[in-house]
Parts: C-alpha cells; structure tokens; sequence
DNA sequence: AGCTAACCGAGACGGTACGTCCCGTCTTGCA
DNA sequence: TGCAAGACGGGACGTACCGTCTCGGTTAGCT
C-alpha cells in the first residue's frame, strides 16, 4: 500500500498569488520600512485577499522571511587556505549581501526585531539564522579548532559583531572590518599557538 | 547679574506622576511580554492621563527605557589583573543581570527591536548601549591593545556575542561562556604574541 | 441581457450589527442625555466595533438620526373639515409624540443642537426636518390659502412655535396649545376673509 | 452698622482680563465657527490663563453669552401705527442683526445648541431669550388682543419662525418674510375681525 | 457531466491601541 | 487674592491594522 495520502480536493493553491504576495512584500519593502508594512498592504499591492495571505502564513514577518529565503543567494566562501583569510571573505560576501542593492539589511533588522516581539515567529527566524550559522561553522571546520565550545564561541562573536553593527548601526560594514575579524578569528582559533590553558 | 535663567513659569513637573509611570511601566514588564504592553495600560495602571506619558515621552520604548536605566545598577567590573580575568569578570557581571530577577533580558530584547522599528527610538537606544560598550573599552584599556580598530572589532565581538545569544536564545549565557570569551579576547588581543601584520 | 449591475464583491453588510447600533443608541438614549451619548458607549452597548459604526455613519448624531427615522411612525392628522382643526390635530400629534414615552423631544432638541455645530450633519437634519414640513404643508393645501409666500410663512409659524417652546422650554407643548395655533392659523390664513393685499 | 460685608481681601478683577477674554471670543468667532471656538484657544488669544476664564465664568457658551450681551444693541422697534407696521419693523431690525457684519446668526445658533446640550446653560440662554420675548410682547402691547394665551402663542409663532428659519437655514430672513409676518401677525390679532370663538 | 471541496478576490466584522484634543482642576511663582 | 502659565487626571475622538468571517465566484479531482 504505497500511499494512503488522498489528494486533497478541491482547488489548488494560486501559485500566482504566492509570488505576487512575495513580490509586493519586496516590493513595499523597496519604498518603505519593515516598520510601515501591513499584511494589509501587502494584500492590497499583490491584488489579493487578505485571507490568501493569512491561509499560508501567518504575520508579515512569515511573509517576509518566506520572500527572503526565496530571494537570497547563499552567502559563498571561496577558500583562501588559512582561516583568516576564508572568515575574511565570508564576512566580506555577508556585508556585502547586507549593505546590498535591494536593502537586505534593513529587512533583516526588522526580522530580528519581530523575532523578539513575537514567540511563535521567534523560533522560524532562529532556523533561518541557524542556516547562516552552519555555514560560517562549515567554513572554520576547515581548520583546526581546538574545542568545541570555543568554536561555538568564536561563531557567536564573530555573527554577533555583524548583528550588533548592524542593529546599531554605531559602526560600518566595511571590508576592512571583515579583514579584522579575519585576523582576530585566527588568533582566537589559536593559529599556531600552543594553548597554554 | 546672578542667573537670568528664568524659572519657566506654570505647574511643575509632578514627580509623583513620573515615578508612578516608570514603576507602572516595570510592574507590567513583570506580568506581561514587553510586546503586550501599551501605553494605555501603563496610563491606567499608573493612575495618570495618557497625555502626561506623551507629554514626557515619545512612546512606550521611551519610558522603558527610562525605567531600565533609572533602575540599572552599572556592570562593575572587577580589576583581576589580566585581560582574560576582567573580560570574564565583565561578561559574568553582565550576564547575571540579563538573566537577572527582575528578567532585564526580555526587556532589553524588546528595546532592541523598537530601536529597528523606531527611527526615532534608535539613536535613544544606541546611546544607552554606548554607555556599555564605554565601560567595556574601559576594562579593556586597562591592557595593551595594538590597534584602535582591533579594540573596536574586539568590543564588536564580545558585545556582539553576547546580544546574538540574548537575542537568538540558541545558547546560554552562562559563566562557562563569559570564561570562554575573556580566553578568546586575550588571545585576540595578542596577550603575550608578536603581532605580524 | 438582463441585468449588469453585478452585486459588489466582499462580505455583505451586516444587519445584525446595523440594528444592534441602532438600539443600543436608543437604549442608552433612555439613560442618558444625548450630550452624554458618545459613540464609543454606543460600540460597547451594541457589542460592536467602532469601526463599524464609523464606516456606516459619520458620527453619533447620524445614527441618532437613522434610529430616530427608523422607529418614527409619521404623525397622522385626520381630516377635521377645518383648517383649523386639522392644525390643531395636527400639533396636538406632534406635540404628543415630542412629549412621547420614548422621550422623543430631547433627543429632537439634542439633533438640532447638533445640526448647528456640524456643518455636515446640518443638511441631513434638514432633510429629516422637511419632511414634516411637507406634511403640514399637505394639510393647510386641504384649504385654500390665498398666497404661497404667506403659506410658506405659516408653516414656518406654526413649526416654529413648537420648536421654540421645546428648545427653550419656556411653555408647555399641551393641546391648549394646539388648538390656539388652530385658530391663529385659521385667522392667518384669512378663513372667510377677504385678502385687501 | 449696615454693612459688615468686609471689602474682600487680595488683588481685584481685572478688567483688563475681562476684556480681553470677550473681545477673544468674538474675534475668534469671526475667524471660526462656534463648534471649533474652545476655552483653550480663547485664554491662549486673550493672553490669559484657562483657570481665570473658569473663575468667572462656567464654560465658553457663558462667556459668549456674555460677550454677545454686551455688544448687543437691543433692536429697536419704531412705532408705525398699526400692529402690522410695528411687528414688520422688529422683525427687519432682528433680521438685520441675524445676518449682520459681525455674523450674530451662526453665533447665536451656537448658543442655541448650548443650551440644548448643557442643561446648566439652558437657563441662562434662556433668561437671554426672554428679554427679546420681553420686547416683542412690548410691540404687541401696543394694541388690542383679546386672549393672553392667544398672545402668547402669537409671540412664540413670531419668533418661533426667526429661530426656525435661523436654525434650519431653508429659507432666507428677508426684509419680505418681516412684511408676511406683520401681515399674518395682524390677522392672528384679529385686527378689526370679531373674534367669533 | 455533475458534485463537492478548497481556493480565490473582496471587504465587513469585533477588537485593541494609537496619538490628539479639550475638558475642568491643580500648582507654581509673581504682582 | 488674582493672575499667566502650564501640568494634571480624565474621556472621547477618529484612524490603522489585526486576524476572522462571510460573500459570490472559480477551479480542480472524483464519481
């Protein structure tokens, strides 16, 4: 008995409302803030019912982190053979997504905002962040990290200076702040130094 | 010719009004989510006309805002010799008091995200934070650090970790992480390397 | 072909909140004065949301107005013979129904109070107003009067006389009354009189 | 001794102020309808605090009442001989107050829904009132009518078509409708008609 | 070919909070 | 004590969105 699973029936769902609701989500986001967006905005831009929109996701922010993931290229991190260098590029290609020509930036300050107003959005934008997480992880697991939970570690100083920067904004997302961070992971990592703990 | 600084005429401020807003404002902090309370519910709860809240403050966040840094005892950061002992000591200090009775940690995730949503919140918001990020340059300027923009991106980092937890919840800030990053940041400073540059 | 005129899209109005408001105003009009009347106690009373009223209406002196016409039954004056007894029978109606169970007459003084303090209201109490006018209009036409200017004078008299006496409640509205317009109409209107214009 | 009222002690009225809080009045009321007129506006024109309007006065219809008494010219009414003559004359000397320079029309409706919705106000308006009825009767005094209540329903039909015509707005106050009013006044008076009742 | 269920757009619904206006009272310091 | 100034507790305003609900109409797969 392969599959029990009936087809549901009744009409699918209008792939063209979900990207038309995707769409004007971005496109709203292009003209104003993540603040001043409205489901209800979203549905008027897209043409669409508020309903349609409420049937599949749950706020604006669902909306909107839905349209992120959609959109968003993965952040890649060429090797350069000595993990200051491969953290320096990652940071790079992640500032550069940030200060990017479509605003990511701003948009994911007003998820991050969200996540915090809101428990049940909290845990679907930590799987998001999570996924970023991962591949900075992939990218020091290239080298050898002494222990596990300074790996852990130099993975939360590193996103978190991005994070409080961005969120901050007291400082820019330069290239030669990844530079830095480049610099600071390898000494951290304890590149080629006897950790005397 | 003493002052001509002029008492400006008409009822004084009440400070029996201020005080009942920024207890009202904590007293519901500790019954509800930063994101459930209003300004109306704190008018209520305080006795006071909404106005009078509106007359002082901008919004909710304001008065939060307030009443956090009225409340806020400093982080004292003990002097324990080495770079590593006193950023461990820090961070310890800092985490006790996110984690802390009265929930600060919450409430200063809630700041946050009204900073990303409120324009005009936001430079009210980075300047509490800078009076942290001051206090931890200063623990940090007790030791030699090569290079400004490595103790900018050291800060970055150390703070930055400790709001990507705060923020993202996917780990604890335990001791255990606060003696993790005092290790990290005295081999990112270079404690005791020769700097290659 | 038959009909194009498609029904609008979207949820039909509903008749169950339109008759709640409009009884809720009527009810609380019983407690209380119509200065007391406010459209936020009309929502709570009706268990409705104001929004629901303010997209039907444009304030509480609308509504007022709508429940007032709704429950109206029109004022009959049957036919006496005389011009002077269907005036009086006339007044003796309406002054029965401003002196009314329901208390009618405040709520009349309270919309022509409105009526001067909002311009937009103005014309749609005009319009409610006109109609009683064109019913007493219809009984003095049962007799001949020789001249439409002093017609429409007349009418102005004798509504005006009752409106007088309820907005400043200098004298009763009783049938004395009534009958004493009766005659001053007859004698006005030149019953049996030649005109010597 | 005959009088122990002791002078009372402190600083007198101003008069200064006085003045200056009814001359506000109307001239805000030249510049705004009554309904847009507040207490606030009248002290912040007037250069004079809100409690020093509340001291002498109970809200802002009080002090148009006052206001409107004092530049009031009482409307004189010349005699012409017959009672028709006479009641046209006053009614042409109230019609040209009403529409006057300074608009006593839209004021005095003002006043009218006042006292409609301020039951404290409703005697003073109507104490007002009562000195133009006062004056009417006067007129009318002048010549023979047989029934006091005949009399008075004429006077409450006279001005009961002013305030009518004034409140309502459908029909114009022209020097015309003065001359049908003294015309049907004299036939309701049963000038040199035997009264058969 | 019809049935039926789920989709769609539109938009009204009950509800919450917003930020503003004005009320009438009170406090403050000066005249 | 009066006065200008203006803060105070309070109440209602009219608006913006929330997330839910009804409409009438459309689009499938299943009988």
């Amino acid at each position: 008995m392969p599959d029990t699973a009936r087809s549901p029936a009744g009409r699918k769902r209008s792939a063209e409302a979900r990207v038309a609701i995707l769409e004007a989500s971005l496109s709203l986001l292009r003209r104003r803030s993540y603040a001043e967006l409205s489901c209800e905005a979203i549905a008027s831009e897209a043409g669409v019912g508020k309903q349609t929109i409420y049937r599949w996701w749950n706020n604006k922010a669902d909306v909107v982190l839905d349209a992120l993931t959609e959109h968003a290229r993965a952040v890649t991190a060429p090797e350069t053979g000595t993990l200051e260098g491969d953290v320096r590029a990652f940071f790079e290609a992640t500032f550069r997504l940030a200060r990017g020509t479509r605003g990511t930036g701003p948009v994911l300050k007003g998820l991050m905002a969200e996540a915090q107003l809101d428990a049940a959005f909290a845990p679907r934008f930590a799987a998001f962040i999570e996924t970023r997480r991962a591949a900075l992880r992939g990218v020091l697991a290239r080298h050898p990290i002494p222990d596990e939970r300074e790996l852990s570690a130099l993975v939360d100083m590193l996103f978190g200076a991005f994070w409080y920067r961005l969120l901050l904004g007291h400082g820019p997302l330069t290239p030669a702040l990844a530079a830095t961070l480049g610099k600071l992971a390898a000494r951290g990592a304890g590149a080629g130094i006897p950790i005397t703990d």
